[in-house]
DNA sequence: AATAATTATGTGAACGTTCACAGTAACTAT
DNA sequence: ATAGTTACTGTGAACGTTCACATAATTATT
């Protein structure tokens, strides 16, 4: 004999069940869900007594066929591997449900305008009513998403400054203006720069950032090598710079993980930090307070950015006439024990 | 004059569409892309032919609404700002998205059973085919989850080794046996332990892990200290052992960061990795090999957790009455210079 | 050769919701 | 009192798909 599943069926309640129970027609019962005007007091508690009673919840597959909003948003991410992308991602998730939109992702692998034009495709099929796109990367179409995307909002995140869309961005150049100017305060002239990759605005944006307030204080720029973001390749960058006897006394480094990298390519070579080279970071990792020495940085607010990102994006879905703005978001300086006044 | 929008509207090609084109029914349109056996290879053809041109996609709300699977999963995770988790998650999107799901997330914050039954109802009216849950610490209420899914197929990822469902897990016995019989061969005899929240699973197996090994050995565990993940529960925990007088020669640390803070806290000290302590890891962070000194530890393939969860949920999906059973992954010890003799 | 089984295609209904419209009752202004 | 609003509620159709069933064409079986 053959065993019976015990689970009891699910049975889903509909807008006709809490409809009968609380003796109206289905359509009023669909009214106090979208809060409609028009409902009577005593009516729209009656109806929600119901739905609570029958812990009712609408069917979004059918609010979405019936043309109504879909209430859910789609997320492009690219670079999750990355600390920040990944960061973002978490925190839009948190406030995409808080406004009670679901997210759907996709992570897209390249920037290739045909990969792009996939994935803007299947969420359009997928009804949704915003589209937020994290967009790090210089070179991912910026308008042809926006041509793309069409008639459903869409939002950028963690592009580049002054990319004309709506987007919400962090201001690198401030970021790494800080940062300089603080090294420079400490009295170093010398200062080299290990970049992130500079196909990246953040990385482009910081790399620039330096050159122009290296000049604005009168100083020479040392030497700068692009790196990829990890350690590896910070430590790789530190040593080659070691190797070709390169002077300086402080390095600004594309984030905390190359940093992490540099400084052990430095404690190798038997250079103390911050007495003999200052190292900076940026991102502000959640270990960054624990490195040997505990590192300057600058704090990149992810958790704004995700969040800011999605309100600004259902925003637009309410008021889809209003001129897309980017959100500029200032980073903050952390004063560690990675720099010092460089030794005489 | 009221501004015309530029947009083209979207026209959403339907199945009609698609059979008016190929000279067909709409249902013989469906039976095509559902892969039903009782199509001639002549129409097949036709049909397919038709779809690519129109660029037709199938709308899921349709599909979902009409009764069929809806190609979703829905993935519950806890403890996203960990490194674990957030690993976990961004492998299965991937593995899921392969797959031709489509991946909608909820983050819990917390495990109580009515949150966890908001977000399996949730689930439910989403009408997702399968759903996988991250259940990392203990009382995430196993049993009830396998309840409240009912006939929704479930899959748990980074549970405890011989929770009785569908599961995916690393076994976190075998890495620390590993790791610390590492310490033993190399000589040392007196080993403390700071382990990681012992209300998390991959915690308590490790400590208990620890304990078994050292006993096996016919060594006395020294003193254990219970942190919760971040590098500074691990610094503080090193001071205390220190302060307090305690003696050893190496650290088990509950993961790479709180070894992090471990090597800082030992650094403030005085005393040399791996000279005069050793230690070691878990996870394999990316950053570990550039810590100072590189971390021996433990990886955790969150890759092939990922992915071989997604895979057996949608196993599971197709084929429900196979009995649940548990994949185990083995994790690898990975040395470095973190670890060392004893000091004579 | 007739019947049954298999293959191939089409038709109507249903899924659960919103939209457009049609009412009715109550209140306001003439 | 009468028409004109305004507030509230209900009815039928539609969204794009799959399911259950019906039918037509072909092949297998007796």
């Amino acid at each position: 004999m053959k065993k019976v599943s015990s689970v009891p069926t699910f049975r889903r309640n509909t807008l006709h069940d809490v409809a009968r129970l609380a003796g109206v027609s289905y359509q009023t019962v669909s009214r106090v869900i979208n809060h409609h005007p028009y409902v009577s007091d005593e009516t729209r508690e009656r109806v929600e007594k119901a739905i609570i009673e029958l812990n009712y919840r609408p069917n979004r597959a059918a609010q979405s066929l019936a043309g109504a909003k879909s209430r859910t948003l789609a997320m492009l991410t690219f670079g999750l591997n990355n600390y920040g992308p990944a960061q973002m991602m978490i925190h839009s998730e948190h406030a995409s449900r808080q406004a009670g939109y679901d997210l759907i992702f996709a992570n897209v692998n390249d920037a290739k305008l045909e990969t792009l034009r996939t994935a803007i495709h299947y969420a359009r099929y997928r009804d949704v009513d915003g589209l937020l796109v994290i967009t790090p990367i210089i070179g991912m179409h910026e308008e042809e998403l926006v041509t793309l995307s069409g008639d459903i909002p869409l939002m950028l995140i963690g592009t580049g400054l002054n990319v004309n869309a709506a987007s919400v961005v962090v201001d690198q150049y401030a970021g790494t203006r800080q940062v300089t100017r603080h090294l420079i305060e400490l009295g170093h002239t010398q200062i080299c720069e290990i970049s992130g990759p500079l196909t990246w605005y953040d990385a482009l944006e910081r790399h620039e950032s330096w050159l122009v307030t290296m000049q604005a204080a009168g100083l020479t720029p040392g030497i700068s090598i692009e790196g990829n973001w990890t350690a590896e390749s910070g430590y790789l960058a530190v040593r080659q710079l070691i190797k070709q006897g390169a002077k300086f006394t402080a390095l600004v480094m594309g984030n905390d993980q190359m940093a992490l990298g540099a400084i052990r390519a430095l404690h190798e070579y038997g250079r103390r930090v911050p007495e003999d080279v200052s190292v900076v970071g940026f991102d502000d990792i959640p270990e960054a307070s624990f490195f040997l020495p505990p590192l300057t940085t600058v704090r990149q607010d992810f958790d704004t950015l995700g969040r800011r990102g999605i309100e600004s994006l259902i925003q637009r879905i309410h008021q889809p006439h209003i001129d897309p703005k980017q959100h500029v978001i200032a980073p903050q300086l952390i004063q560690r024990n990675s720099t010092a006044a460089p030794p005489k």
